[in-house]
DNA sequence: GCCGTTTTCGGCCCGACTGTTTTCAGTCG
């Protein structure tokens, strides 16, 4: 019985609870147990005594204890007898809980999609007190959607349908300020919908203007505080956007980013102080509502630091305050170690992209285009590479306080071998080796081949080690553990590949390889200019991973850079 | 079901919205 499946248990056991109409507190308990043994990170084994963790009790407790002693719960047997299992997924059709469905189940028999879709063509949900016609309209229409729309959608997709809503809001001009909030601003993988909070005085007519001009499929919801609309999109798109007075916003704002979790501490901590926090400001002892300019302010007025939104997530962070100025800002990247040009597959020159990277402050880079390997990318043959080194050394001569480096993109091949030999790789500063092809060889096949790079004195790091592409591929699935240990030994650097279609190392495996104290370099792989950008997408995905600046290669002086790479020659 | 350095009982974060209702329960984020 591993941990993941317990709190798997636990979880169900909460869904079947909220299916029975169970009291709400009771439920939450549940999944409360099963977040607190999530976010505990020992393994099983060397926990002796669940009931020590906050949040697991006597029951929960109990649970754990006979799920690892018998592989079973009789609690869950139990609610698996006295409750359907085809109810589980209509908890998804919105408008329909725990409650509302225990009555359709009672008194109507329902218990899959289909028989709830019976139930109401033939008109009797209305009938149940609680339900109306109008209900019963609503979940025959969501049933037609049932299982079609996507669950959620990556953030690489997200990243282009924020932007152009930004644009629209930016071009309103009743529009105070406004900024995303939700799930997509903490840098999650995938979102559900989107958020945004709006500062404005005249909601109507700034609800007038979205749904003018918004390419919408269904007006969810209109009113005065918030317009709900799905978006007929490439993909159909949930989008809220919130209004509120400009004295609001930041409260809002705050509500809105979430995690809900995390909202549930803060508003235990208000509660400590004597406050009392909502949407609209904080509610003081004495009755009065302070208002805030900014976050920072926000916090502050707890006597918190600011705490990003990234690592807004279990409500754990409160605990973790003397971590936070260790974690990683756009101000301590000086460098991006990963890019290509025009002499692979990338859409500017050597020239522009060293400019570009000026122009973000940095302090030096690294070019990385293809190796020859790779033809679909224009990969570089070794005369080619000479080449570019004279762009590169004509680049540093002009340029005195900036340090471009000559490196490489190198594929480690099918059959494991590298891509060039050893006299090309010991000219070139910076060696990245990487797997693009033959993804679906056995993990045992792909471990030797990421050992022969790793191990190669040579070779500096291995770029988007699990090859995933979120929520598209699964990439090549290597023991990223395995890789972790050995990046450890060998002394090597792993990226954290911060391209929103990848995110990889993923938050998990940046965690043990920080353990490790494992170097990771945050890299966009820009193959243009404004895809550099990535790096704030990067940054705030390994503030959730709690990496430390210091192990980040790109935090660190040309000089410690310059050490670490001669080092491993 | 869980929790407690005022508490072993009585709370559990808070408010909006919806659809059902004549004052509110259920759902949602």
């Amino acid at each position: 019985m591993n941990k993941k499946t317990i709190i798997r248990t636990l979880e169900k056991i909460a869904l079947y609870l909220e299916l029975q109409g169970e009291n709400p507190f009771k439920v939450s308990a549940f999944r409360k147990a099963a977040n607190a043994l999530e976010t505990d990170e020992r393994s099983l084994d060397e926990i002796d005594d669940f009931t020590k963790i906050k949040g697991i009790g006597k029951g929960t407790g109990a649970v754990i204890v006979e799920l690892i002693q018998t592989g079973e719960s009789q609690v869950l047997k139990e609610l698996e007898q006295q409750v359907p299992k085809g109810l589980i997924p209509l908890l998804k059709i919105p408008g329909l809980g725990g409650k509302k469905l225990a009555k359709l189940y009672q008194e109507l028999g329902v218990d899959s999609a289909e028989s709830l879709k019976e139930a109401c063509e033939s008109k009797k949900v209305r009938n149940l007190p609680g339900f109306g016609a109008k209900t019963e309209e609503k979940i025959l229409k969501e049933l037609e959607q049932f299982g079609v729309r996507k669950e959620r959608l990556p953030i690489w997709y997200l990243e282009n349908v924020v932007k152009e809503l930004e644009q629209l809001l930016s071009s309103i001009k009743e529009v105070e300020r406004f900024s995303v909030a939700g799930s997509f601003r903490r840098v999650n993988e995938t979102s559900k919908d989107l958020d945004f909070v709006i500062a404005t005085e005249c909601p109507e007519k700034v609800r007038e203007q979205l749904l003018s001009q918004l390419k919408i499929k269904e007006i969810v919801g209109s009113g005065d505080t918030k317009v709900s609309v799905v978006l007929d999109l490439d993909e159909l798109v949930s989008v809220d956007f919130r209004m509120v007075k400009n004295v609001e916003y930041v409260t809002t704002l705050h509500h809105f980013t979430g995690s809900k979790d995390h909202n549930v501490r803060m508003r235990q901590l208000a509660k400590e102080q004597g406050k009392k926090i909502s949407e609209y400001g904080v509610e003081q002892p004495d009755g009065q509502i302070v208002a805030f300019q900014s976050e920072e302010e926000f916090f502050a007025h707890f006597g918190l630091p600011f705490i990003p939104p990234s690592v807004r997530e279990s409500g754990q962070e409160l605990e973790r305050l003397d971590e936070l100025k260790n974690l990683v800002t756009l101000n301590d990247i000086k460098a991006d170690l990963h890019m290509h040009t025009t002499y692979s597959d990338g859409a500017h020159t050597v020239h522009e992209m060293g400019e570009a990277l000026i122009q973000r402050g940095y302090r030096f880079g690294v070019i990385t285009d293809h190796s020859q390997y790779l033809k679909v990318a224009n990969g570089l043959t070794p005369e080619r590479l000479k080449k570019q080194w004279e762009e590169i050394k004509a680049f540093n001569q002009a340029h005195l306080n900036f340090t471009l480096f000559a490196g490489t993109e190198m594929d480690i091949l099918p059959d494991g071998s590298l891509d060039y030999d050893d006299d090309v790789l010991k000219e070139l500063d910076f060696v990245i080796a990487s797997i693009h092809t033959s993804f679906s060889q056995p993990q045992e096949k792909i471990m030797e081949r990421l050992f022969a790079a790793i191990q190669h004195p040579y070779v500096h790091m291995i770029a988007h080690p699990t090859g995933r592409i979120i929520a598209e591929r699964e990439g090549y699935q290597p023991d990223v553990k395995q890789l972790i240990y050995w990046a450890k030994e060998y002394g090597k650097i792993l990226e954290l590949n911060a391209s929103p279609y990848r995110l990889d190392l993923c938050v998990e495996h940046l965690k043990l390889a920080m353990e490790l104290e494992v170097p990771i370099a945050i890299n966009t792989d820009a193959h243009a200019i404004d895809q550099l950008a990535y790096m704030e997408i990067g940054i705030k995905y390994a503030q959730k991973a709690w990496l430390k600046k210091e192990l980040i290669v790109n935090t660190w002086s040309v000089e410690q850079f310059e050490e670490f790479i001669r080092k491993n020659k």
